[in-house]
DNA sequence: GTCTATAACTCGATAGAC
DNA sequence: GTCTATCGAGTTATAGAC
């Protein structure tokens, strides 16, 4: 967007509303949010949301857009990486749940997003390279067959690891509910995941 | 209910009524919904669903509560079952696989309810036996002191278990792009982590 | 660009006939 | 119990003044 290069970043109208959208979207979903509220939210008119955006619908999708296309990235860097098997998921883990950590409604409004317009999500909001997880599957195998690791099929183990990353954070009252925690107690509970999961996958990696 | 005892289960306008509101809801959530459209669905006019339910809140509170009352009973048997911790594990594993895979749509409702409004979930719709972990614990803990297995935090290995076994159908649809998967080879996909996340788990445990 | 006012429409809920 | 008709609130979106 050239367009927002030409003014000071972070406070123009546009990007208020942007912001504002942003926050309402990710927290009620398309369904639950309305322009009403993210206009009080970004301190200015109901009829200015059209006028920069013309319908409810194309600022949400400008919304989803953005969250989409800095999450892939983040997860395509790691996956592709020519990093030793072990770094690598690591890294990955790391990565995944500090991300996480810093914005944790985006991956429900993901998930959301995917269940109830999977149709819109593919053709107007996923970028077009995904990333390639085949060269992580070989790297599996190769460690495989060299003995290194125990015999996991790769699909697996990635969804494994993914989900012990994201899981946590979106059921997140729920495990709050199941093992009797407090807010703070569970804040420092997911800080603990990042090691804890490494250790967990490495040892299920054991030959 | 002693009212719908007194009458051919399953096809009473109540139980049509609910039933589509059972599909609605768990497919759009609270908000996706409307009456208009359970009501075609159910093949009756939409007067009558204020008839039997007063309300759209009292309806979805009353698919809500079913839907909750249904998914606890099986999880809080398995945890506070006198079974082994690995036969345990075992079970735990296929039994909510097995569910899931029979019910799609629940997890992801209960998440979204749970999130949106967790206020109204507890108040209204949690029932007040919750699963207790504490007796899962213990067994982990002396499995650990015993030396039958290697060190884990309990409540990580729980939630680690949990993620596994729920999450892939919560995500399904960007596991399914990630992976490259058709809608078939998903459903086999997820039939074989039964196996898949027993043995990770059991190999993760390994002393 | 930004605002007020309002049109156009959808949805939950009710009234009232049968 | 079940239906049709309609009300009233709330929502997206636009018109038009400044």
């Amino acid at each position: 967007m050239a367009k927002r290069e030409s003014q000071a970043p972070g406070d123009s109208t546009e990007q208020k509303i942007f912001d504002a959208a942003h926050e309402v979207f990710t927290q009620k979903g398309m369904d639950g949010a309305t322009m009403q509220e993210i206009a009080d939210h970004a301190g200015i008119n109901k009829a200015l949301l059209h006028y920069y955006y013309r319908t409810k619908e194309k600022l949400y999708e400008s919304v989803a857009r953005a969250i989409i296309g800095r999450a892939i990235p983040a997860i395509r860097q790691i996956i592709e990486s020519e990093l030793p098997l072990e770094e690598k998921i690591r890294r990955f883990i790391d990565a995944y749940i500090g991300i996480i950590s810093r914005n944790p409604f985006i991956p429900l409004f993901i998930i959301s997003e995917v269940n109830k317009h999977p149709e819109r999500f593919i053709n107007s909001i996923l970028p077009s390279d995904l990333p390639k997880p085949q060269f992580f599957f070989n790297q599996v195998e190769a460690e495989i067959a060299a003995g290194r690791i125990r015999p996991v099929r790769p699909q697996h183990l990635i969804v494994n690891v993914i989900s012990m990353c994201v899981f946590p954070f979106v059921g997140k009252p729920m495990m709050r509910m199941l093992l009797g925690m407090s807010s703070g107690e569970m804040r420092v509970f997911l800080e603990e995941r990042k090691e804890e999961v490494t250790q967990f996958v490495m040892a299920a990696l054991r030959p």
